[in-house]
DNA sequence: TCGTTGAGTCAACACCCGTGGAGTGGAGAG
DNA sequence: CTCTCCACTCCACGGGTGTTGACTCAACGA
């Protein structure tokens, strides 16, 4: 295995590992020392490698941000390719989840954490959903349904609220897309 | 002004301040110090009063659930009624404003706000909502009422998207209102 | 083979925080 | 007026954190 190689190797594994501390334990709660344990490495080198441990949380929020792929649908379809965003990204890969966690965790707290999910995921995905949707409402019925679906996916992944957790994806699915539905076509 | 009441009074002014800072920048960024700078009074009070600075948050927590009054509702209120809620505590009354903040800012990333949200707020509330709404998946429709209003409320009040700020209360009413009926009234 | 480069380590610094214990001064009781 | 009590303060400790600079050693190029 070549060096650079191998430094590319253990600068993935922080990344990795930071991730899922601060979805986990949230910003302030991971240590650079821990972080630096948990991928088996000296904690000077996390500094070395990401320049303090702030910038290591923007790089952990730009994987996210990168990382996500929202399908484009139609008016019609929104409710339902939302929701099954929701499961991909939260269920099915293991490091989007851990990256999606992280960025969701700390948006209440975190400055820029919450500079991304306002700018990020939440306007820039929105001004496309409102730009499908149409009418005078458009931004806010798209505000309103990335609200809800925030709302839900705290509630079923950060909360766990056993109601949400219990439920399967069909039970979701069942319960929650006419409601989107009524608000992304009022008609 | 007797001694007794003077000790009141300044203890009040401690929970007051804590609750604002625990509102504005989270659990972690507030410090005992600063709480005790915008009190008017020495750290060590602070310690002397509430007993650590977890005890503190406590406090401040409970006060959120022991102020929390959620008016009773027929199914058909139901909607209307949560909306009204949320105006009502997030808008109108100041101290409940810092206090609901306060709560909703550190759940995700607090334990004991987790706990406090996830059974108090959630579980205990939803459960009487699951009783009016009837039905076989009343739980589960519960569970998604409060979450869509829990991420509205983070979307207007804690990220503050511009497409939900910018919306007046009837704004808001006629695009979630359909929506929120939908969940607890699926025929 | 030998010097160089760079990945990775080690020990320590400086800072800030929560917390504790001794001390102070003014209000209340007699 | 005097003694007592208690709200309140001062100061310092111990611990944990982000961060740094000097160091080690194996891989690479000539």
């Amino acid at each position: 295995m070549t060096r650079e190689e191998r430094r590319r190797r253990t600068e993935a594994a922080i990344l990795l590992a930071a991730q899922e501390q601060f979805a986990e334990q949230g910003f302030e709660r991971t240590t650079i020392r821990s972080v630096a344990g948990q991928a088996g490495v000296d904690p000077a080198l996390v500094m070395q490698y990401f320049g303090s441990k702030e910038q290591l949380f923007g790089a952990s929020a730009r994987w996210t941000v990168d990382h996500k792929m929202l399908g484009s649908a139609t008016r019609e379809e929104l409710p339902a390719t939302a929701l099954a965003d929701m499961f991909e990204g939260f269920e099915d890969d293991v490091q989007r989840r851990e990256a999606a966690l992280a960025l969701l965790r700390n948006c209440l707290t975190h400055p820029s954490a919450a500079g991304v999910m306002r700018d990020d995921v939440m306007c820039e995905a929105q001004a496309a959903v409102a730009g499908t949707i149409g009418g005078d409402d458009a931004e806010l019925r798209a505000g309103v349904l990335g609200a809800c679906m925030i709302g839900v996916t705290i509630a079923r992944y950060l909360l766990e609220i056993p109601a949400l957790t219990g439920a399967t994806r069909e039970d979701l699915e069942r319960v929650l897309l006419p409601a989107l539905r009524q608000v992304v076509d009022p008609g």
